[in-house]
DNA sequence: CTCATTTCTTATCCTACATCAACGTGTAGT
DNA sequence: ACTACACGTTGATGTAGGATAAGAAATGAG
């Protein structure tokens, strides 16, 4: 089941069914079930995950147990706690799975590894690299500038599958806002749109 | 003027003073007084920043036509607007100076020229996004987890230099809370220490 | 040196959102 | 089918920080 990555990287390399094939040929696959964790705070761990199908959420625990999420990860992501797998520091974030999901495990070796066979994955990952940056600028954008209610209807427009598939208190808590919030937020909009 | 960025390479590559210089040779800079802007949103410019000396800002302006503070970036930071430099669409943020600035303007096509000269640049390009990255990350968490007074002790604690060169105003720009409640919380503090 | 503008502070009042608590509904496990 | 827990909703009350306003202090331009 490695198909998933191989066609992602055949998808934006000019390379052939073979040679993707290849590149892949020696990495694994990890199943999660729902609720289980992928990632500790606290761990050392150089791996990085492509997510094959399913819902990773990337996020951390303060002092008072509260749960603030940074990403989610659905299917054809790349997620990794950089501090731990480029760093070689620990772990500061947590993963776990929304809904059961299957992971091609990504080893810090494999880079090298397909530069070889593939040396246009360098400007690749440059591309994507930089393409996280615009994201995470825009949201820091956002819980800068914008209320409850701007930040909820962002979220829907960015991500309108991931509104059906991640429970409420979880986009509450990647919002920056208590479910009680969020809750008021969508009744008003509801109110606003006659619903 | 150009030597800086030439150091700047050296340190972190392993390449000889001359090809430091030849790699830097065709690039120019540019001086930026106070107050001016550097890129509005909106442009359309293929350039990123190496700033020599002084001290730029990267930001938003909002409906209400507040100003929201994404970075700071002072001498020998790298800065641009991802959406123009590396996806050639308009910028999305404003870059002025905070104060007299002089920058290294560096082109489109500088990156694929100097890998020629130095491949090693594109492994030093991931890592320093890589660090973006988590950076920006760490910031996202803490603007959805932290009081107004934490986040200040955490910017404090994060560029010693920077409290005392950037205006309160613009910090508490960048910490998401206004001007005055940035002042109260100064105030409290001072209290705490006996000061 | 002087006047003007920007920055910082302080006080008062106000609001968006948090907190706490109770309750309905849905879903999972036995 | 019963029980239990997770999730979402709603209401009552609290509070951190916003808005407004006004003055003090610092900075800058001529």
């Amino acid at each position: 089941m490695l198909d998933k990555f191989a066609q992602y990287l055949r998808d934006r390399l000019s390379i052939t069914d073979e040679q993707a094939s290849e590149a892949v040929s020696c990495l694994k696959t990890k199943t999660i079930k729902k609720g289980q964790i992928l990632l500790n705070a606290g761990d050392l761990k150089s791996e990085a995950y492509f997510i094959n199908s399913g819902l990773l959420r990337y996020f951390s625990i303060d002092e008072k147990g509260k749960e603030h999420i940074i990403q989610f990860a659905p299917e054809n992501w790349m997620l990794s706690d950089r501090d731990t797998t480029v760093f070689n520091e620990a772990a500061f974030f947590y993963i776990d799975a929304i809904e059961d999901t299957e992971v091609v495990v990504v080893k810090k070796d494999f880079f090298p590894a397909i530069q070889n066979i593939v040396p246009e994955i360098l400007q690749l990952n440059i591309l994507m690299l930089h393409n996280s940056i615009r994201f995470m600028q825009k949201r820091i954008n956002m819980l800068l500038s914008a209320t409850a209610e701007e930040r909820y209807l962002d979220f829907v427009k960015l991500y309108p599958n991931l509104t059906l598939r991640v429970p409420q208190w979880m986009i509450a808590s990647y919002l920056g806002i208590t479910p009680e919030s969020l809750s008021r937020v969508r009744k008003d909009l509801a109110k606003k749109h006659f619903r």
